[in-house]
DNA sequence: ATCACATTGACAGTGTGCTGTCAATGTGGG
DNA sequence: CCCACATTGACAGCACACTGTCAATGTGAT
């Protein structure tokens, strides 16, 4: 049994795809280090930017597990960049929202991270990005 | 501060690239765990296929703290996968090579992967992949 | 209305990554 | 030759992901 032209090159872009990840969160936790944050916060404090959800709700959003999410939002709400709220729709799963603090880091995060992001994909072509996503993406579907 | 068109996809790119790993690592766990490997494991092993090495090199070449290595060959070595030797070069700086049986389960993992990974990338451009590629090492070298 | 099932939060435990520190071991400049 | 420096393995501790179990809470079918 060996690889396919498209197996081989898919194997090779798996391994890249591990790479990129670290480099990734690691870019992250350096932005965001000094504000008490880390990459995984960030992104839960992330997905709360637009409206309250539940906690399952993010980890399904996020394709995390469900216990992940929950120790970091009882995380973020102890150090008062999150808080709960009761839930209509279900009395244990209650509804987290950003703090004024966490607009506030929030608000900071974004400049920084439009920033950050604008230097890391300048001089690369948008129709490349694109055709990029489009295979992530694919992939994801393929596996999910 | 806001995105230009290049920084927004890369944003979705990036969304895209966390996802995408964590559903990889999935996939492999699955594809290996009867044979009491894991991902990580696995990578590993697979970085001393070719020949021996100490452990400060894999984890150069796999993008990895030295410490996060060790801690796994230490633990191939107690699962029978991996042998030290001496190492002419540094007394302290063991290489790590394959058992027997590390070299009877890398064959099957081999053949598992490339009749899983053919399977994944069926009916997609190889163009692409190279794309996709192109671009994900061009950003590991910018975050390197 | 009731009962089986799904969902949720809390808790406990594991694997994989990181960091920092220490002692032992190369390496190279003086 | 010797001493400063880098590299290495062991050890300890932390962050973030996972899993499994339990009790409490919706949901839906009968």
């Amino acid at each position: 049994m060996a690889h396919t032209p498209a197996g081989a090159k898919m194997t090779e872009l798996i391994i890249e795809t591990f790479r990129l990840n670290g480099a990734l969160i690691s870019a992250g936790d350096q932005l965001v280090g000094d504000l008490d944050l880390t990459s995984a916060r960030w992104q839960v404090l992330g997905a709360l930017s637009e409206r309250a959800r539940p906690v399952a709700e993010i980890a399904r959003r996020m394709g995390l597990a469900r216990q992940s999410v929950q120790r970091i939002a009882n995380c973020l709400v102890d150090d008062g960049f999150l808080e709960t709220s009761e839930n209509p729709a279900h009395r244990r799963a209650k509804l987290y929202r950003l703090t004024a603090l966490g607009e506030k880091v929030m608000a900071e995060v974004g400049m920084r991270q439009a920033d950050w992001v604008n230097r890391v994909a300048e001089n690369i072509e948008v129709q490349q990005l694109e055709t990029a996503l489009s295979l992530l993406r694919q992939l994801n579907q393929r596996l999910g």
